[in-house]
DNA sequence: AATAGGCTCAACCGCCAGGGT
DNA sequence: GACCCTGGCGGTTGAGCCTAT
């Protein structure tokens, strides 16, 4: 047996308001001030709504001081970065932001700040990807013939679109030895990426002090490590040098117990890896 | 001009917590 | 403690608008 409705579904008004509407439920709160049974509320005003209908026009429309229209780059960012923190407690976010509702930043979010962010996400990324490959060569210049990779293409991950530490992590090009060498990669890079992932420090001076970046914390929706990267880590501010330079010495240990293969490097490895770390 | 597809956002749905009985 | 009722919340929907073809 199902929960009983909170009204008479039958009886009442659905869709969007009429101005008499609005106007009746209105006049009634600013004639009593505040409305102690919603519920209640609709027959005493003659109006053909659900209560909690009447509740959610008030809250998101009719009551005082709503502001409605563009957002700011300042309300921006303190979404994102209550996002990055809280997730999707939309309530909470919207009490940092005097006169939005809680559905209005939903929306907001989920409309247009997440593609947002997700475009600049991308630039970013393309900057690190080219960032990367110069080091790369770099290293291997100085390294001789060290096994790195010779393509750093972080691509557009359709179902994992903000790629946050797409640094590349090594697997064999061989598939039956992959899994061995993913173990063994993780042992030996895990921790070293661990500690220098959380000696990352970032700062935005328009918003938030340093935050350390918390790999092992739970990002809360569909985004992972994700949109921090507006006042979080910027890649600028991680020292990718001394990243590939951990890296290297780990797969040069890993070396040793591997055969000699050719080294790639996979975007999907590093996100197994990176999960891997998650989950310790 | 017609229309298909995408986008926006107000409104709805269903779950949960807390208070009252 | 069990049950009921209500408020509050986050997720989802769909009508209407916009844009590209």
């Amino acid at each position: 047996m199902g929960r009983a409705p909170c009204c008479d579904k039958a009886n009442v008004k659905r869709g969007p308001w009429s101005p008499e509407e609005d106007s009746k439920l209105k006049a009634y709160i600013q004639q009593h001030g505040t409305v102690a049974n919603w519920i209640a509320l609709p027959q005493k005003i003659d109006l053909k709504r659900c209560g909690k209908s009447c509740r959610l026009r008030w809250l998101n429309y009719l009551r005082p001081n709503l502001k409605h229209g563009i957002f700011s780059e300042e309300e921006d960012n303190i979404i994102c970065s209550l996002y990055v923190n809280i997730g999707s407690r939309w309530s909470v976010i919207a009490a940092h932001l005097p006169g939005r509702t809680d559905n209005d930043i939903k929306n907001y979010w989920n409309t247009k700040l997440k593609k947002k962010l997700l475009t600049k996400q991308r630039k970013e990324q393309q900057a690190q990807a080219r960032k990367l490959f110069s080091l790369n060569q770099e290293i291997k210049r100085e390294s001789g013939n060290l096994l790195l990779p010779v393509e750093v293409i972080p691509q557009t991950h359709n179902d994992w679109p903000i790629e946050h530490y797409s640094f590349p992590i090594p697997i064999t090009k061989a598939s039956s030895v992959q899994d061995n060498n993913l173990n063994n990669i993780q042992t030996l890079s895990i921790k070293n990426l661990e500690t220098k992932l959380e000696e990352v420090e970032f700062s935005d001076s328009n918003q938030l002090q340093q935050i350390n970046v918390n790999i092992n914390s739970q990002y809360p929706c569909d985004i992972y490590f994700p949109q921090d990267q507006l006042y979080y880590p910027s890649t600028e501010s991680i020292n990718w040098g001394d990243i590939m330079s951990s890296l290297v010495s780990d797969i040069e240990g890993c070396n040793q117990t591997m055969p000699q293969e050719d080294v790639t490097f996979d975007e999907s490895m590093f996100y197994g890896i990176m999960q891997c770390l998650q989950t310790q």
